[in-house]
DNA sequence: GCAATAATGTCGCTAAGGGGACAAACCGGG
DNA sequence: CCCGGTTTGTCCCCTTAGCGACATTATTGC
């Protein structure tokens, strides 16, 4: 149970995470600018912690934050953001307590909604709340849609599809074979093979905690994503 | 990719259907009076059918309305809702076609709020629109940790689970064994394997496309719910 | 540098469960 | 009341993947 719990947490912070999750547009903010102020973070503080109160959310404007989540094993990565990002807000609405904590990487500035204030302002700008709750919508939605497309594959495929997803820029993902396994659900063994076979593929280069995206078209088509094949 | 895809959309549909899905308070109905009309509807006919587009969300009056999704292998029913269930708002929320259909069983009686005169009249009770929204949210998150929850267990675990969830006021779940295969994406042998174990030690009676609970408390136990232990 | 710790790479065993095949029971329409 | 389609109940085979065990490398703290 407590893994399941974890696994759900840790996708819904992944995922709430993502920068392309924009509910807000630089007129909002500015309208929303009497609801919060902007703080500063040195590395290693948090902006919230898990199991906290649900008080605010932030818009993270500069620096990187980790979100993780702890565990009888300690504590455990469960994703980063980088500026532009909004968190905390989904658990701020439901009045629900943090699902995950927020920590600084590096020096971090961002905006910070208070709820107290938040809400009356929403109030009185009314498509900005839906806009914000709608975009909320779609994410779960989303959030869930990927969920349910890993389940019931072989963890071949669902290694392949999260290694699509949490590629980085510089084609790289930064994450353990353990945390992957956790990630999936799976055993560490499991997807040590199915990291193997993309590597004698050449598909991949495994490293220690870091794993090079070669060829992601070799992935794509083991995840089972629509390829456009030229014919 | 099909019965992935199938999955997501009857888990939406069975969530969105429940009845305690209540964002509506009968006040907030008047309030929206301008926003649509009654609708009388003849058993077999269509509140709205799945793709089309989410102009409109029903809050049911009276009657029994059955939400349905179509497969190749024809149609395949993914929930039934009564009195007081709201229906097609999230699609509409987001402006995507909907995810199932709904169909007349008995003679219906629904509220049908009209997408384009709703969202002005939100605008001007931003408090109802929230509301609205965040249960739609708070409903998603459920449905989401419920899948979760089902993730990573045995097939009987998960069966144990689903007839707890499907049970209605009688005590019976009226799902056939194959359709409860297809929710949880496991094989009808495997399922039929665990009803039969439940079967046999007393927790369940088998019928055609019936199953009756007769000890809820096995199967809790078999789920791994909290179970309240005299001590 | 040099442990101590953490992460990766492999092997073999075993259980869970998907899928084919098929018999028996059930139900609804003519 | 009977027939065709649907649903339930069982077998068996074979793949997937979890788990224990262990060797090998990489990293980090001292």
């Amino acid at each position: 149970m407590d893994t399941a719990e974890y696994q759900h947490f840790a996708w819904l912070a992944r995922s709430f995470g993502r920068t392309d999750y924009l509910p807000l547009t630089p007129a909002d903010l500015e309208a929303l600018a009497d609801a919060g102020s902007y703080v500063d973070k040195y590395p290693g503080t948090h902006l919230f912690k898990e199991g906290e109160e649900s008080n605010a959310a932030f818009v993270i404007q500069r620096g990187e934050v980790e979100l993780y989540r702890s565990r009888s094993s300690g504590r455990r990565v469960v994703g980063r953001v980088r500026p532009g990002a909004v968190i905390g807000d989904i658990a701020m609405f439901q009045g629900q307590p943090y699902v995950s904590g927020a920590r600084a990487i590096t020096r971090v500035r961002a905006f910070r909604l208070e709820r107290s204030r938040l809400l009356p302002l929403l109030i009185e700008h009314p498509v900005i709340a839906m806009r914000w709750l709608v975009a909320g919508l779609s994410q779960l939605e989303a959030t869930q849609q990927r969920v349910i497309r890993l389940m019931h594959r072989t963890v071949r495929e669902q290694v392949a599809e999260v290694l699509l997803d949490e590629t980085d820029d510089y084609g790289e993902v930064h994450l353990s074979q353990s945390s992957l396994a956790d990630l999936l659900g799976a055993s560490r063994q499991s997807v040590n093979e199915a990291l193997a076979s993309f590597k004698s593929s050449g598909a991949i280069e495994t490293g220690y905690r870091v794993i090079q995206v070669k060829d992601p078209a070799i992935l794509e088509k083991v995840a089972g994503r629509a390829v456009s094949v030229p014919t």
